[in-house]
DNA sequence: CCTCCCTATGTAAGCGCTTACATTCCGAGG
DNA sequence: CCTCGGAATGTAAGCGCTTACATAGGGAGG
């Protein structure tokens, strides 16, 4: 038999209002608390969040959108807002868009309907001020690697633009003056390119050669294979550690060596970057913290403040994959 | 303002009954469905989930505790779920449990309290019996890559010592007598291990050598560097495709070509597998699969059926990595 | 010793929905 | 033409909890 508040509130002798404010740190006597609680505990009373939730108004649930689930930071980022929320005593619904618009909406509709008190967005998506078009009323948003800052909202992101602007530095730093790039997909790979271009930029050189890519191990050894066969570089920064490993296949069917012929930087440090032959030289990227940050945004929001938007550092991780300019491919 | 089954009730001319008959395909005369739906739209009513569940007893939400929200494979299998469970209108809240036992009551009780309608224990975890005699009402459980057969759970797990053995024999096919294996922890890693010792001991033959992993680059590199100091084998079969990555580190710092000197499968079918020089053979997992499979378990069971266990296929993908005999280490 | 006020507790009204049961209205069968 | 049964709809009672408001019981201040 299910255990309610009024079991009890009988069995400790007092009225359910006394039952729900000794539960929930309402003013209640010490001694009536002690026994509220051990009756409780004795009963196994487990408060229905439901009831909860609709009697209060407040689920003590987020909502948390992603456009892919199979992500490999995806799930570091996860945890990340994971430890904070449940330290506060929040769940959350975690589900995929696929980036398909149609898709997100109905994800949203669905989470509204589950009276989530704050969304957490990541990725790319419909624009804020389309959700805010779409859905009337919308609980307290905070974005992940989405645009938003412009709107209002509070985001963070990683520093993509600056990362990439040190890692070509770092190439640069080793004597190359011809590199090339392999771009990525979407803001993060527009802003990794830009970073590239300003280092290169400042330095008063030209990229040597650019080819698109879309974040995969494929993608990165298409694009290689391509660059490579025109040739006239002796340094590569990819977007994605991913794309780099695609690039040490196509440089090893080519023949050439890493980093003898090819000094080679990713983005991301997977766990595999630092395995590869040679390790490979790549931007660590502050995933869990990502999610910490948006954690903790959605706490202060629910508790009326305004938190500020952040963009977090990436580490660049020297390894072998970057050598002193060699011979010219 | 918030809209509610009453003012969807007034704008129809109907009673709040019939609103939710309406909705919910219930008996109403097909003029009157109309109506109510068109009111419904026409306010932008969303029914409130909390208080159906209140009312229902029945939440539309499925619980997923799985041990670690970081591991590659995971993404996939939280998708094969959420395909299926969507589709039928479920929603689901995802948690970590850490390997943490003490974490894992905590994270059940949380989703008892939010109701769920069923769990899907995903990986290593309290054992069945534990867990009901802990939580006295336990909704519908599903096992994913966990013990639970015995205690008429239904259990979906991949086919690990088959494979393995299939893996196995491949390597003996390719003419080599003397072969390695590196071992993963737990369940799956002693399964492995077994499908290794069977193919082996079917030809005839003992095990080259044996050493223990943590599934990790970091310990399968550790690993072969210990194996490899002894030499004494042929072809190596690591226990996941993380450690096969390590095995190819320690095995260029040895000096020794893959798969001229050392023939390597790897278990996984990671993204980067197909990637690396030389592209290493593994045996690839159905993680979607078995997602989905949990998803349609649940399902079934919520029908009232008792859906049957599985243990699903994996396919060897046969790679560069694996060479006929050439000389021993 | 009597108010007054504050504290501890109780009473009861919802939160938004579903659903058992009651009611109404018809057409069919006698 | 009356009655009966079933279909369509309405009424209202919860689901388990929180919380505004009411009540009771003291101690402090006069």
């Amino acid at each position: 038999m299910k255990v309610t508040v009024y079991e009890v509130a009988r069995a400790a002798g007092v009225s359910v209002a006394t039952v729900s404010r000794a539960l929930n740190g309402g003013p209640v006597a010490p001694a009536t608390r002690e026994r509220v609680l051990a009756a409780a505990r004795r009963l196994g009373y487990r408060p229905d969040r439901l009831a909860q939730g609709l009697a209060t108004g407040r689920s003590r649930t987020v909502g948390v959108v992603i456009p892919d689930a199979t992500g490999p930071l995806y799930g570091q980022m996860q945890r990340g807002l994971a430890d904070v929320l449940t330290a506060a005593g929040f769940g959350y619904i975690a589900t995929e868009s696929r980036r398909d618009p149609g898709r997100e909406a109905a994800l949203l509709d669905e989470m509204l309907a589950r009276k989530v008190e704050a969304l957490v967005l990541v990725g790319s998506g419909l624009p804020v001020a389309a959700l805010r078009a779409r859905f009337s009323a919308l609980p307290p948003l905070v974005l992940i690697e989405r645009e938003g800052a412009a709107a209002g909202v509070p985001t963070y992101q990683i520093e993509n633009e600056a990362a990439a602007y040190r890692a070509t530095r770092a190439l640069l730093g080793a004597g190359h003056t011809q590199v090339a790039h392999i771009k990525g997909l979407r803001r993060a790979g527009r802003e990794r390119e830009a970073g590239f271009l300003r280092a290169l930029a400042e330095a008063g050189l030209k990229p040597a050669a650019l080819a698109a890519g879309d974040f995969t191990e494929e993608g990165g050894y298409r694009a290689a294979r391509a660059l490579l066969a025109r040739g006239g570089f002796t340094a590569l920064f990819a977007a994605s550690d991913r794309m780099a490993l695609g690039v040490y296949r196509a440089a090893f069917e080519a023949g050439l060596r890493i980093p003898e012929d090819l000094s080679v930087v990713g983005f991301d440090d997977l766990a595999f970057a630092a395995y590869l032959t040679p390790p490979l030289s790549t931007l660590r990227q502050p995933a869990y913290e990502l999610g910490r940050r948006a954690g903790e945004a959605v706490l202060s929001m629910l508790g009326g403040e305004t938190p500020e938007s952040a963009v977090l550092p990436c580490a660049y991780v020297a390894r072998a994959s970057v050598a002193r300019k060699g011979g010219a491919v």
